[in-house]
DNA sequence: TCAAGATCGTTCGGAACCAAACTATCTCCG
DNA sequence: CGGAGATAGTTTGGTTCCGAACGATCTTGA
């Protein structure tokens, strides 16, 4: 495929490219490739999983977040999800429209929603998420399985530090 | 902050609901925190270092990737960006009405498409690149510095595996 | 030579995405 | 009480994002 460049031949030309400047290499390292390796991954999954579903990657985590907890506030999901709290009153009301799930003003408190999926919700993520987890096991494939907590570990320390 | 979940608690209420269901829990996990991380590496990179100059994320990427490569065809560009070549030419009009780049037409080939930076796109690159650095440095400061090119190599591995 | 097919970038329609402005609700405290 | 400020979700305006359809260009093979 020609215009196509490994991954090895990126790295090097960067390092050829950048030499003679002071910067972290081995970090660099490491957030090009969790950037890669995050996009990849989503896109093998919308293509193998999401799509024949007709449902975007935000639309899926979503009814995902939902899922999980049975009933979650807005900004929770917001926050789970990573997007914004715009993105995800277009995106509830794309779901809503698609009857998947349901938007109740909070009792309580007047100014929360909640979310809450509907019988065909659950069903969808019900069969879909194993097909899912199925695709997680391909992305995830190439890597020693003794190790996959570790990793895990790694991950759930640059969201920390990213966090602030 | 009421109505956050902090990982722990998302973790082990993925645990219970998802129970007895036949599913590879570390591969999910792996999973999941990768996104999370990119995710949170993102947006704070965005609000610290792209923000002030007015750049996307994405068109920072493709500058980036041009930039690097000193010239480039808008579909390695695309690849490297992991974005769709439909997305890339939105953004390249972007940044080619902002004067940080130009396209230039294949003269060997007439399809192609070859873009480069102008000197006020190169110049902002400079500028902007070491600390792009700074804020990798900081996504990455909780791991073992000795890890790092560990950890890169798993992830060039997600992206491997997830590339069929 | 020249049509059929492949490959490139762009365009189009519609969803996702965000910051900022906005409405509605709640909380706090004088 | 009751108004000032905090907090929640929505709307608005403009970019990014993608798949599919499209024109333009190149390649292939009879």
């Amino acid at each position: 495929m020609p215009g196509q460049h490994t991954l090895d031949e990126t790295e090097s030309q960067v390092a050829t490219r950048l030499a003679g400047m002071d910067l972290d290499f081995e970090a660099m390292a490491v957030t090009a490739n969790l950037f890669r390796a995050a996009n990849a991954a989503r896109n093998q999954m919308e293509r193998t999983v999401l799509a024949k579903s007709n449902l975007t990657w935000t639309g899926f985590v979503v009814l995902w977040v939902a899922w999980i907890w049975e009933t979650a506030e807005t900004r929770e999901i917001a926050s789970e999800a990573g997007v914004s709290k715009a993105t995800l009153s277009g995106v509830l009301t794309t779901l809503e429209s698609r009857g998947l799930l349901e938007r109740k003003r909070g009792e309580l408190d007047g100014r929360l929603v909640t979310v809450e999926l509907t019988t065909a919700g659950k069903r969808l993520m019900k069969g879909l998420f194993p097909e899912f987890n199925k695709a997680e096991r391909h992305v995830t494939r190439g890597l020693d399985s003794e190790q996959l907590p570790a990793i895990a570990e790694y991950l759930r320390q640059i969201t920390q530090a990213a966090r602030d």
